[in-house]
DNA sequence: TTGAAAGCGCTAACAA
DNA sequence: TTGTTAGCGCTTTCAA
């Protein structure tokens, strides 16, 4: 059995109040008697059950954090940035994999209400209509990483991938590329599938270039292993493209490991660019030409918004926070040959 | 106010008890009131307090982590192997970051002692005297997770680093090395410092070969500017070595970055070698030659001793189960070239 | 099969 | 300044 407040107050020869006032500093208490209550939480090792604590005030202290993967160091980051506020601000941390699993996210949400956390994180991977239902009609403040959630009154944290990559493929463009293909993550992922590959078809139809199902392929799980088979079934076409835009840099990464396999080289015969900036983009040769953005900053700035409202600094109402990014061009992008060899004439 | 088990009751004009072993299908209930109770939770969207349960029950279902840091493959790794036997077992984790500090380390123990958590598992870099005898008197099961803790009757789960840094050495060794160098980490991390630094030294002890400080290097992140750092050290030497050996991958790649920017050829001029063998490893060029381990099994062996401590499946005995590593030979190693330059003559 | 009532360990209102 | 006591929301006896 573990020591309770009684073991303590009846050691010091005071009352549990006492013993209470004295561990809280909620009243105060003769030097006297604190003196002899910390000897005696001294000697007995007491440790006050924060569930009991908990039951009283009715808040716990407790944010539930829910993430699709872990490690990824996208969500690494982001779970580093919320624990930088959680610490600011003692809380403390439930951390759960959804598996991008609608079902699962569904089942935590109802745990996290359950364990009366103070607040929820969730990174939605999608958003599924259950879900959505039961984040809007849930008493608890939440906070949606990566989903704009502006129809229903929930705040969440976004970058604009779409914008991103737009702008991602329109360096492509200006470098006169007019073949650009992309690997892309699956659509149903709202933000790094669909958006992503929202913006590069809305830079390729307003510079009027072709959107060729040949020279797209898709990846389910944005790793390396979906950049290899994406740039082999591209490369096997009859014709090819003269750049490659990829929803990550894991999948780029990949992309240009199937082709130095091959003897290709890059960005000469074939320019590639990915997203997120990952540490790894620096260090591939040819240094990848990406989207940085920061997870941990994401991450942040979402707990922020939440610890905001927890300590009713601001209302738990419709807000979407975009973050910023910035492509950075670094050494697999550059001028398209066949253009330089148009000038060359 | 959230709706309370009253509530339940008092809609489906039965008592508290009966709500209670419906929901828990502790006692049989007539299908005609379990009917109208489940109707009643329905209609008020009640959600059980896991806290007030916890209370009663004195477990909390809850197993708390504590790691050094989550942006960090091995540590993310580590907790989605937790997190599998968690979910496995239908516990949830509580996640906090000690930034190796152990004074965050003593407190966060104690946190989550107060917070009742059913089992700990402690990813500690130090093994700090304060807070081993935290874990000793305390009476949560704990796991500690790469340290060795055979004199203290404390579970825990390791690699053999010295024995995994020696076999590296010798591999290098065995390619006719015999001036060779280490990045290595801070002498106080136990683990990936300490002992990945004392197999080095020990392999070339056993083989009568120099172990010269201008050869080595300490970084105190086992990042890859410290292996940029490091080499920089190293390679302004007057004497150069043949080969470097680096306590984790990052350091590894950080080395050959320096020496790319150089124009020095790798494995020709110096064989380099890492400690991890992180998806980063085999997409670098030359692909380097590392030491595989995996994060996530440590995570998963250690949460499933704690899981069968929990479940009264095995005692809380000392234990160090030791886990398997292997020694990855890729490309960033070859023979010695002034080796074969002798076997020319 | 059901209900009444006694706590779990603590905080906070009320009394002294 | 200190002690007494009433719960927090639930599970689990004990009795009916």
């Amino acid at each position: 059995m573990a020591v309770t407040i009684r073991e303590v107050a009846k050691r010091a020869g005071v009352s549990i109040a006492t013993v209470s006032r004295v561990l809280n500093g909620s009243k105060p208490v003769s030097d006297r008697l604190k003196q002899r209550i910390l000897e005696a939480v001294e000697e007995t090792g007491y440790r006050p059950n924060a569930v009991a604590r908990s039951m009283i005030q009715k808040k716990t202290g407790l944010i539930g954090v829910i993430v699709p993967e872990i490690a990824n160091p996208y969500f690494s980051g982001l779970v580093e940035g919320i624990e930088a506020v959680a610490n600011e601000w003692s809380y403390y941390l439930m951390l759960a994999i959804s598996e991008k699993n609608a079902q699962r996210e569904l089942e935590l949400l109802r745990i996290y209400q359950s364990r009366q956390m103070d607040g929820i994180l969730w990174a939605a991977a999608q958003m599924d209509p259950a879900c959505r239902a039961e984040v809007e009609k849930m008493n608890i403040p939440c906070v949606v990483i990566g989903q704009r959630l502006e129809e229903v009154c929930i705040p969440s944290a976004v970058i604009d991938n779409r914008r991103a990559s737009y702008e991602t493929v329109k360096h492509l463009i200006q470098l006169g590329h007019q073949r650009i293909g992309m690997i892309h993550g699956p659509l149903w992922d709202v933000q790094s599938g669909k958006e992503r590959f929202e913006g590069y078809r809305q830079a390729l139809l307003e510079h009027g270039l072709p959107l060729r199902d040949e020279w797209t392929a898709e990846g389910l799980r944005f790793d390396v292993q979906d950049g290899v088979k994406g740039m082999e079934s591209i490369w096997n076409q009859p014709e090819r493209p003269t750049a490659l835009f990829c929803a990550c840099d894991r999948m780029a990464v990949g992309a240009m490991t199937y082709l130095k396999e091959r003897g290709v080289s890059i960005p000469e015969e074939l320019s590639v660019a990915g997203f997120d900036d990952e540490e790894l983009a620096s260090l591939v040769t040819p240094r990848l030409t990406t989207v940085r953005h920061s997870p941990y900053q994401m991450g942040y700035e979402s707990a922020r918004i939440l610890t905001d409202i927890l300590r009713r600094k601001r209302k738990s109402t419709s807000l979407t926070l975009t973050l910023d990014y910035q492509v950075v061009i670094r050494d697999s992008t550059a001028t398209c040959k066949e253009l330089s060899q148009h000038w060359n004439k």
